[in-house]
Formats: structure tokens, sequence, C-alpha cells
RNA sequence: GCACUUGUAGCUCAAUUGGAUAGAGCAUCUGACUACGGAUCAGAAGGUUAGGGGUUCGACUCCCUUCAAGUGCACCA
């Protein structure tokens, strides 16, 4: 809609003799009580024109009208200038853009960028708050990939340290050589099951050296098996042959269960750093900040930065006795990427709890002198609280992932029992569609939050499938699918007809769709796309309703609104896409 | 204690980044299937945008302040 902008330029120009930048155009969708589809709001130039905000709005309206073919009409109310476009424009629009295949789909921008998300431990089975970021990931690099990006998607898996010791320990001491082939249970359930395991026995230690007399604090330090955790990992660290070879096969089965949740929850990743491989970087990073005077050594030798002028603390990055702490690695790791991939911008999806941790690493970056710094980003998401408080997998108040994924698939079976139209679908094919029925209810509900808010999820209450779901979405295009099936629909030439209100609103509804992608790439945000592709669907089904497609006036109507049907089924397949989700053409 | 984030209908979320009478869904109530798919649609009811102050033509949005919730403030990761 740039040429309403330039022309309310030119218009303020022309009238007020004031010379307006694009960006003082204030253009908006009008709002659904008045009439018209695209509003100027014309309060900023009462101050050129001196006139009333009425005033100014009508004799702006006037020229626009006299000046642009495509405005057929206006009306003005307060500052609100609202413009009603000629049909003319719209099947223009329709035809030219919307309808053909290629409908929003960008070049490629040049640019490359990373991200990473996921990144779990490999102590524990997954999540709802890992299944929240892997969706989020998944999505935001979708987003980036439709907006022109070249996307890497990176997963840093933390597979080293004392809370992975922690299960082979108790693995080892309790576990009496089962496997995961040995009880048929999923690789990283068992771990996670001794990880659990482990806590308990130590907490029954502390309770005993407390009731010996120690304080909490010195029970925590002197439990026999967390002392004895401590040197595996020294062991580790060492390359003890033994505990490389238990830490090796325990990795092998949490990997092989990880696997099996990321397919069903349909993430995938082009490249995987692993913390055992990565968590000597950094090293050089110091020496580097030493020199260039960015950092300085204290008495004890150990390594700080100073970002008290920034209103930030001291950081420490190197400890006393030489060895790296937690951002001395990702420093590190942060230099290794760049070197492997060169990437524009890199983003990291990570919880808000590292808020700090984040902007200290960047800014660190920066005043390295990192050319690439300013690149990197962020993506801050909320906790995913339960009713109880936040979830522990220590003690078990978790929403584990699999179940969570088997339950929507339960959730989406009794619907579809009920109400589907799946007649002749085979076993596997209808298991299918629990699945991506199941699977879109669930993502649509964890990313049409804004990902910086946190997240209540209550375990008791299953997610709805009516309503603002993604279950909704689906049914739209299913349904839509069902319709062009019918009427053997094959694209049909331009036609010119009338439009309805209802009609303008859902092209209106159409054309957004390229912006949409630009702003939710902007944002980082796959909220942008899920209320999008809701108010998307909305505008189709209350078309639906109120126009009749296959008994259609009139044969044009009816091969417009066969058009206006697939245009928007394929719009909704590709925003859903960008989410993660699946849509069927039955269900 | 300090820092960061959040606070919108009973509940879950929006609000085009400072624009119109703050919009949706769920739940509640009323209506629409001899229909192209009723997982839908139309309507009713529901609000001092946590409270107070300020900035201006205009504030959920920006500033100050109070309150509430969450997170962070290790020579852990």
């Amino acid at each position: 809609m740039d040429f309403i902008i330039e022309a309310a330029v030119k218009a303020v120009k022309t009238l007020y003799q004031t010379e307006l930048n694009a960006a003082d155009v204030n253009l908006q969708p009008t709002r659904k009580e008045f009439e018209g589809q695209v509003t100027i709001v014309t309060f900023p130039f009462t101050k050129f024109s001196r006139k009333s905000p009425e005033q100014t709005g009508t004799e702006i309206g006037e020229f626009l009208k006299n000046e642009v073919k495509e405005i057929a009409g206006f009306n003005v109310i307060k500052g609100f200038l609202n413009i009603s476009l000629a049909d003319g424009y719209w099947l223009d629009k329709f035809y030219n853009e919307i309808l053909p295949d290629d409908f929003a789909t960008s070049k490629p921008n040049g640019k490359k960028v990373m991200v990473e998300y996921s990144s779990p431990n490999t102590n524990k089975p997954l999540h709802l708050g890992h299944v929240r970021n892997n969706l989020l990931g998944y999505s935001v690099a979708e987003i980036l990939k439709a907006e022109g990006y070249e996307v890497v998607k990176a997963n840093l898996v933390n597979d080293r340290g004392i809370h992975i010791c922690k299960s082979m320990l108790a693995w080892q001491k309790f576990g009496n050589s089962e496997t995961p082939e040995s009880t048929g249970e999923k690789g990283d359930h068992l771990v996670g099951k001794y990880y659990v395991l482990f806590d308990k026995e130590y907490k029954k230690q502390i309770d005993e050296l407390k009731s010996f007399g120690q304080t909490e604090e010195d029970a925590k330090k002197n439990a026999p098996i967390i002392k004895e955790a401590q040197e595996m990992l020294q062991q580790w660290e060492a390359g003890n042959e033994e505990v490389i070879r238990l830490w090796k096969m325990m990795n092998l089965w949490v990997y092989d269960g990880f696997g099996k949740t990321y397919e069903a929850l349909g993430v995938n990743f082009d490249k995987f750093y692993y913390e055992s491989e990565t968590y000597l970087l950094g090293k050089d990073i110091v020496e580097e900040g030493l020199e260039k005077g960015v950092f300085f050594e204290k008495e004890d030798g150990s390594v700080w930065i100073d970002l008290t002028a920034d209103g930030l603390d001291q950081k420490l990055v190197r400890r006393s006795d030489g060895t790296s702490v937690y951002m001395t690695q990702d420093l590190g790791t942060a230099q290794e990427k760049y070197k492997n991939f060169h990437m524009d911008e890199s983003i990291y999806v990570v919880g808000n709890e590292q808020d700090y941790h984040f902007k200290v690493l960047f800014l660190i970056l920066a005043k390295l002198g990192k050319s690439w710094a300013k690149g990197l980003y962020h993506l801050s998401y909320g906790m995913v609280d339960l009713p109880s408080g936040k979830m522990k997998s220590r003690e078990g108040t978790v929403v584990d992932a699999d179940d969570l994924i088997a339950e929507m698939e339960q959730t989406a079976k009794a619907e579809i029992e009920k109400n589907g139209k799946i007649d002749g679908f085979g076993e596997l094919e209808k298991a299918e569609l629990y699945h991506t029925v199941g699977m879109g209810a669930l993502k649509y509900f964890l990313l049409k939050v804004d990902p910086k808010k946190r997240l209540l999820f209550d375990p008791n209450e299953s997610i709805d499938l009516q309503g603002h779901t993604g279950p909704y979405v689906q049914y739209s295009h299913a349904r839509i699918r069902s319709v062009l099936k019918k009427a053997d629909y094959r694209q049909s030439e331009t036609v010119k007809i009338d439009l309805a209100p209802i009609e303008r609103d859902l092209l209106f509804s159409l054309a957004q769709y390229p912006e949409t992608i630009t702003q939710a790439a902007k944002e980082h945000s796959p909220a942008v796309i899920a209320n999008y592709v809701y108010e998307l669907a909305k505008n189709y089904n209350k078309f639906y309703h109120e126009k009749k497609i296959l008994q259609a006036e009139d044969e044009s109507s009816k091969a417009f609104r066969l058009q206006l049907s697939s245009a928007t089924a394929k719009v909704i397949k590709k925003a859903m896409k960008l989410l993660g989700i699946e849509v069927p053409e039955r269900m």
C-alpha cells in the first residue's frame, strides 16, 4: 500500500507545503465498524494545516480521491481518514499476487543466520519447558527462511558435567546393569530415572549427616555420594577409560530417546555442537582480552572483566586455578560458531533465567571488538509453570514431553472418532491424523503466546480443540479442501465481479500475509504468525457461512469464490508450516 | 537488598509499536443443520488495562512511584 503513503505525502506537500517522510504517515487497517479498508491517521497533520482534524482529513481525502485511481471513496471521522479501495484494485492484487503459487515466497536476502535451540542436558528426558524451546526455535528458523535468510539450525548438547555424572554414578551403584533393551524403557527416561535416584540418595545422606550435627551447608558438601560424583567428573576430565565408556554408553541411550522425541515434535538440526568438545574453548579469548586490556587479572591469578561502567557487575572469566567457567566456554563457542559459518546473525533460544548471562556475553564480545557481536540475539522466553509452581526434574514435578504428546494424540483421537470424517482411512492413516491434530493443538497452544511471557499450563485441563486453537485452523483448511474437491476445482481464468464486504475483508487478510512474515521475523515471534492465521481462518469461516460457493448466484461468482477458497487454503497451509504444524486434507 | 521481566473480562491470550467505543477464544446464556464439513457461524453478558501521578490533540503502550508475581545476582552450568 505504499502508493497510498506516497500519495498522502504528496497531498500534504501540495496542500500544506510541508515535506513528510513516508514514516510520518500512519497507515492502518480500518476498524470493522467503519467503512473502508485502510485508514490514515491525520491528527499529526493538523499542525501543518492549522485546521480541524475533520477538515484536514477531508482535504487530504479529496486530494487522494482525485489523484489515485484505486481509491474509490473515503470518509472522515475525527482525525481518521478511512479509505475505500476500488474492487478493481483488490481483484488485480488477487490475480497478480495472491492467487499465484509463489505468493509470499521471498527471494534470498543474502544473509545467513544461525538459530541455536533445544540444547538439552543428557541426564534426563525432555519436559514441557524443553518443548516450548524446541517449538520456538524450529518455528523462528522457518520464519527466517520464509523471510529469505539462509538458516543454520544448531543444537548445543550439554553432554558433560556434574549432572551427567550423577546419573552415571547412580546407574553404576543401583542399576544392576539394566539397559533400554533389557527394560524396554526409552533411553532418556532410563537415564533420567537414575538422575532422580541420585538425588534421593543424596538427600538421604544429607539428612543423615545433619542428624550427626552437621549444618545443611556442610552436609551438602560432605555427603559421600556427591564427593563420588565429583571424583567421577575429574576422572572423566582425565580421560579415564572406564568412565568414558560408561559416559558414551549412557549418552547413546539418551540420544536414541531424544531422537524419538524430536521426531514426534517434528524438529531437526543442521549442526550439533557437544559441550564435551567445546568446554575447553575460550582460553585463547581470555588471553586476547588480557592483551587488549579488556580483562584484568587479580592477585590470585583469576581473570575478570569490569562491567560496572555499563551498569553491570564484575564478571569472572577464568578461575584462579586457570580453569574455565561457563562464560569462558560460551565466548569460545560463539567464536567457533562464527568461524564455522560466518553468519550475519546468531540467535540463542534460551530461557529468560539466563538474561543476565547473555547480556554479559554479548557485551564482552562487543568490547573485544568482534565485528559479528552486533548480530547476536538472545531469544529469551518465559518459563512454563504449572498451577503448583515451577517444574523440577529432580522432584518429579514435570510434564514429560513424551507423555504429553501421547495424551494429545489420545485427545485428538477421541474428538476425531466423535466428529471426524475419515471413512476409508487405514489404521496408519488414522494414527498419522491423530498425531497431526494432537500436535497441532499442542504446538498452537504453546506458540500463540508471546515468547517472552511466562506460560501457565494446567495438566488437569486438556488443551482445547475448539475456538482459538490449532485444530480450528486445521479444520478450516480441511473444509476448504473438501469444497474444492467437490467442485473438482482447477484454477480458472480471471473474472470480474462486484465484491461483497466479507470478500474484501478476506482479500485484505490474505494480502497481509507477506508483511506478517516480515513482522514475525523482525520480532522473532511465531505468535505473530499464529494470531494472523487464526484471523485469516476466522474471516474465511465467516465468508463461508455468508456466501454460497458451489451454488453461487452466477458462474463468475462461483469461479471467484473457489479461487478465493483455494488461495486461503494455500496461505493457511504455508503459515501453519512456519509454526511446524501440518494441516490435513480431511479430519 | 540490587537488577531484569511480567501484570489487560472469571480463565487463556490479542491490541498494527502513541491512535477511534481496549478485541478474540474458553466458560455462561440465546439463536442457526431436509446445507458446500456444526471442531462452524450469528448474538448477549462480561473491563477503573494492578493502584496513583505525569508527558500530549490522544496512553494498555512512554516517564516517575507504590503494590503483586517470576527470574537472576557462585572461582555451578
